[in-house]
DNA sequence: ATGCCACCTTCAAGGTGA
């Protein structure tokens, strides 16, 4: 099964392109960022009509997160354990009724974090800790579980084009590398380090400064994978030629093949 | 130094987010 985790930046201005996308890759399973819409603004029968099942949680104007699902999605849950004072709808997690048993898979859409000086910075690392105790206790179920999101986090140097000019932003802070390690120590395994690891293969290109053209990128898209999961990981890719569409995202899909 | 894009309010252009 491949798994897509994808920030497409709009999901009502980006449906053409992404249609596009899923007519060619076929994934089973997309999770997907910054939908920028409430759930009953979200193009239901577009996607249904491809065959996917549906989770959405939205918001007015910002964030929102949405799993498609070609098999059934058995449970679904939008709250991480500890927000019930947070309106910003960017987690969304469900467990889906593949043919080999079931598999959860959440679509995280992490906070920016920036100005690093601010109440933003701040909510970021809190999101974080959230983030890692929930993952801490669903690690302890041990099964086959995905957390595929833009986590906001350039981890290695070589995640950015150039460090310098990332050295004073939130997506760099070492606070916010500790914490991600800090969550893969949990028992996590970053598909693409384990699968490719190649330096300087970025998921998201700013669209100021020609940042495209100039290979200006980072990757701060990511797909962790529990033990079970990671067991069964067959290969990762980076669907780098959606930048280059009309009407592209900012960010280009990443996905996990699974055998399952 | 700057270059973009989406969405809101409310019909035009400025604020916010990233």
């Amino acid at each position: 099964m491949k798994i897509a985790s994808w920030n497409v930046n709009s999901v009502r201005t980006r449906l053409p392109t992404i249609l596009k996308w899923l007519e060619d890759a076929h994934p089973d399973v997309i999770a997907m960022q910054e939908i920028k819409c409430q759930d009953e603004q979200f193009p239901r029968t577009e996607f249904e009509d491809m065959g996917y099942n549906i989770a959405v949680h939205g918001q007015k104007s910002y964030n929102g997160v949405a799993i498609l699902s070609r098999y059934p999605i058995e449970e679904s849950t939008n709250t991480l354990p500890g927000d019930d004072l947070d309106d910003q709808a960017r987690y969304i997690e469900t467990v889906l009724g593949t043919d080999t048993g079931p598999v959860r898979v959440a679509s995280i859409y992490l906070p920016n974090g920036n100005p690093k000086d601010g109440g933003k910075f701040t909510y970021k690392l809190e999101w974080m800790r959230r983030l890692r105790a929930h993952a801490k206790a669903l690690r302890a179920h041990e099964e086959k579980l995905v957390l595929a999101g833009d986590y906001n986090v350039i981890f290695r140097d070589e995640d950015c084009w150039d460090v310098a000019a990332w050295a004073d932003d939130a997506l760099y802070a070492a606070e916010v590398r500790d914490e991600f390690a800090a969550l893969m120590w949990e028992g996590f395994t970053d598909a693409y380090m384990a699968k490719d690891g190649q330096p300087h293969q970025y998921t998201f290109w700013d669209y100021q400064r020609g940042c495209w053209q100039r290979g200006h990128g980072i990757h701060i898209d990511h797909i962790l994978l529990s033990p079970q999961a990671a067991d069964i990981l067959q290969g990762v890719e980076i669907a780098k030629d959606t930048r280059a569409m009309d009407k592209p995202s900012d960010h280009v899909p990443i996905i996990v093949e699974l055998d399952a």
